[in-house]
DNA sequence: TTATTTTGTAATAAAATATGTTACAAAATA
DNA sequence: TATTTTGTAACATATTTTATTACAAAATAA
């Protein structure tokens, strides 16, 4: 991950959990982000393909949690954004000649595996409100 | 991580691990992972920078390991080629007027350094002489 | 009903990263 | 002394990321 995706969703959503069941708008978001909030519509559209949020159209409109902020783990929201492997990519066409070549992808493959999944084993014991409540 | 440093790392060393005390050519290197010998020089310069390998110019020149493939960790390799952090970047001008944007640098920062460290302690548990020893 | 607001999405552009290529001086050997 | 190979720079291309603009559709308030 060499994006800002996942610190964009923790601030919309660390925003949604301090904010009750009123419904915030896009604008109000990227004014705290300071984003533009095109980009902040986006990101929420990945969150609404998660569950974590949802919007409403029109005057008033806007959006907000799904669920509880206990409900949602730093890895529901890792997992909505991510992108990429925490080691990276391989390379495409390693030389079937060479016995390391042949299968460093999938020795590759199973290290990245399992540090991925390192990752979002951590995250999921932390949740949405006990990030949130750490600001004022 | 978005790129291939770290495939392209292992694969360069894996290779330096199994081949003995002989000098490898950046071209055989290429020629196994199929990429330009140029772009291999570039990885192999991070990896001498870092103390893993050591190169030799000139006929029959080449690189190879510095220090035993058993003294070597996947955590060396890591933060060898590591630029960026495993849950990617923070937004560069949150909000100092918003409680959130305040703060929420410092919140990731935080929560940014434990979840690279928690990588890199597991990749420090595995050896290059490890993982090479996979291949025939 | 009508005017207004806001989402959701597409299309496009600009900036930043990553990857690939060419070239060559310097080093080292045979 | 001729040849090989590194180490590095300069440049080019491709991909990803971020930003911007625009607008139809939805929803509310008046």
């Amino acid at each position: 991950m060499s994006n800002t995706r996942f610190a964009t969703a923790v601030h919309i959503l660390t925003i949604l959990a301090r904010s009750g069941p009123g419904w915030i708008s896009s604008e109000w978001l990227a004014g705290s982000i300071c984003m533009n909030p095109a980009m902040v519509r986006k990101e929420l559209a990945a969150l609404r393909d998660a569950g974590l949020v949802t919007g409403r159209k029109g005057k008033d409109g806007g959006s907000r949690l799904r669920k509880s902020g206990d409900l949602i783990s730093l890895a529901d929201i890792y997992r909505a954004v991510k992108n990429a492997e925490v080691l990276g990519r391989k390379n495409r066409n390693p030389s079937p000649q060479c016995p390391v070549g042949k299968s460093i992808n999938s020795k590759l493959g199973q290290l990245y595996a399992e540090t991925d999944q390192l990752v979002i084993d951590a995250l999921e014991n932390r949740t949405l409100s006990d990030f949130a409540s750490q600001f004022d």
